[in-house]
DNA sequence: AGCCTTTGACCAGCG
DNA sequence: TCGCTGGTCAAAGGC
């Protein structure tokens, strides 16, 4: 499997550094004025959104975040989406993260309140209104580090040692890993509570139970729990520990006997979901939450789905995921509907939530070419094009090595967002230059796919100098993958995404139809490619996602 | 009893 | 053909 992933704990850190903060646009320079960079020209991705969706997307002041430069604190969290179908759109319009007045109505809406009272013109926050923001948040929101030892890469999974979160537990909101297992793994059967009961503040108190757990040696899930919940039933069918990636994988497989739903599940050791990879297309409708084992769906409903999944179902292959979802460190409380990445159209994809490395963000300059150099050594120092040939095992040892190489002295890691389309063209006629700096190849019929990185001009690089990347792929659906290394945002807990009230401003309806997914609809579509360095796609759902995060 | 996880073995694709 | 690797099976056991 593999160059999907690129946010899986080794190559997170070539890949991680992408992405601007300020939602409104990748701006040229580093960021100096962030009123600058929040600014965008007049037709800003932001106003055009505004303008197509009706309604208006705020701003995320991502200079007060950096300047929490307390590096034990600051935690990269990646998310990463990497999947056919589930474009960024089809995220962000889900019900849970988006605003969308088309998204279906959820129960977690409203999880993911901006506190009350909490200006989002309001450019500071008192660490007490932050902690309350992260207490409120934390319930739904969860991006969960993993380990940022770039010494601990190179243990043996079974060696690592323990992961200094820093002030990972800093916030009263933090869910801890064994939280979010149990929670999966509540929902899973594997230790059942009521799901009605679970609340907030239980939420909050099975973080510390979590946390107890994992100082009494953890329990039995760390590391193999079940998957964040996404409101379908799962069944763990193996585990296995894939080469090149630090962390077991689980498999599961959706319990419905119709259904023949798999994801692939890496945790790390601690606990954290790394990586999500959905494959296939549920046929039936997320069981009822006071029924979750029940697996049975209404017959009408269910044929239905399944006339769909048939014109969908790329069988056979991980790539292809269809009404997938996924929602990492959720609760039950979120519900059937809540905190679910919504597939519009029924298009799946993966996610993979993870932490990025703490590092130095006044080096932003020498980690790009540290970082993007490790990816460099998969593709070539000079910049040329990639040799997509090289062994996904061969290029993750390559970039972890360069990793290794360029992190140790970050301190701050930043967002990264990566996009797949569904081809190059895609990527190469956006009116940028694109250096493709790996390829990948998959079995399951996938056509080869390139992790393309924009070259950027002294001027056309990210408000944090770091480039914004396209994660392009030929063939069928695509996915999307984008990280969210901001600093300061890593004690967020984002249980199933469910943003709640935080949804995040849907993109058009129309794209959630595109056979394509999204994520291509949109780029054919044009969705202003050229306004922004990074692409307008991934840019733009990433700017939407921040968008929806308070200013702090 | 039912459903789940665990885990070693097995299978298939690929180089 | 063989070894490597990822994915799956299925028995055993737990809740």
């Amino acid at each position: 499997m593999g160059e999907w992933v690129p946010c899986n704990p080794s190559s997170k850190r070539v890949l991680e550094r992408e992405l601007s903060l300020n939602h409104g646009q990748v701006t040229s320079n580093n960021n100096k004025d962030s009123s600058q960079t929040n600014n965008i020209s007049g037709g800003g991705l932001r106003e055009r959104i505004a303008a197509r969706a009706g309604f208006n997307t705020p701003r995320l002041n991502t200079e007060n975040i950096r300047s929490n430069t307390d590096s034990s604190s600051l935690r990269s969290p990646c998310l990463t989406i990497s999947s056919p179908g589930l474009s960024p759109a089809t995220l962000l319009d889900s019900p849970v993260f988006l605003s969308n007045p088309l998204a279906q109505p959820s129960p977690t809406t409203g999880k993911f309140p901006f506190l009350p009272g909490v200006n989002c013109n309001r450019l500071s926050y008192s660490d007490k209104e932050k902690d309350e923001f992260f207490d409120g948040v934390g319930a739904s929101f969860t991006f969960h580090p993993v380990s940022t030892s770039s010494s601990s890469f190179f243990q043996g999974a079974g060696e690592m040692t323990p992961v200094d979160y820093g002030n990972y537990n800093n916030s009263p909101s933090h869910q801890s890993p064994e939280e979010d297992l149990k929670l999966g793994s509540e929902q899973s059967g594997l230790k059942r509570k009521s799901s009605d009961a679970t609340t907030n503040t239980n939420d909050h108190q099975e973080v510390e139970e979590g946390e107890e757990e994992e100082q009494r040696g953890g329990d039995s899930m760390v590391g193999g729990g079940a998957p964040a919940e996404d409101g379908y039933n799962w069944r763990k069918y193996g585990q296995k520990l894939v080469k090149g990636s630090e962390y077991p994988r689980s498999y599961y497989k959706c319990t419905n006997p119709n259904c023949h739903v798999k994801k692939k599940v890496e945790r790390s050791r601690e606990g954290h979901i790394t990586e999500i990879i959905y494959k296939g297309a549920h046929n039936h409708s997320k069981p009822p939450p006071n029924r979750r084992s029940g697996m049975q769906v209404d017959g009408t409903e269910q044929a239905e789905q399944q006339q769909r999944q048939q014109q969908r179902d790329n069988a056979g292959t991980w790539v292809s995921s269809n009404n997938t979802q996924q929602q990492v460190g959720s609760n039950e409380n979120n519900g059937e509907e809540g905190g679910q990445y919504e597939s519009g159209d029924g298009y799946g994809g993966v996610i993979m939530v993870d932490a990025l490395s703490t590092f130095s963000n006044d080096e932003d300059e020498d980690d790009r070419e540290g970082t993007h150099g490790s990816a460099s050594l998969g593709y070539d120092g000079g910049g040329g094009e990639g040799e997509g040939d090289e062994s996904e095992s061969k290029r993750r040892k390559l970039e972890a090595y360069a990793t290794e190489m360029s992190g140790a002295t970050r301190a701050i890691r930043e967002p990264r967002v990566v996009v797949q389309t569904t081809s190059d063209v895609d990527i190469l006629d956006d009116g940028y230059r694109w250096r493709k700096y790996a390829a990948q190849t998959q079995h399951y019929q996938e056509p080869p796919r390139g992790r393309f990185e924009r070259q950027l001009t002294a001027n056309n690089q990210s408000q944090f100098g770091r480039p914004f990347s396209f994660q392009p792929h030929l063939g069928p659906p695509s996915g999307f993958a984008f990280g969210l290394g901001q600093t300061g945002l890593g004690n967020l807990s984002i249980p199933g995404l469910a943003f709640g009230q935080g949804k995040l401003p849907s993109l058009p309806y129309q794209y959630l139809s595109q056979p394509g997914g999204m994520s291509e609809a949109m780029m054919r579509r044009g969705m202003e490619p050229k306004v922004e360095p990074g692409s307008e796609t991934g840019q733009s759902v990433y700017n939407q996602i921040m968008s929806r995060l308070p200013q702090i």
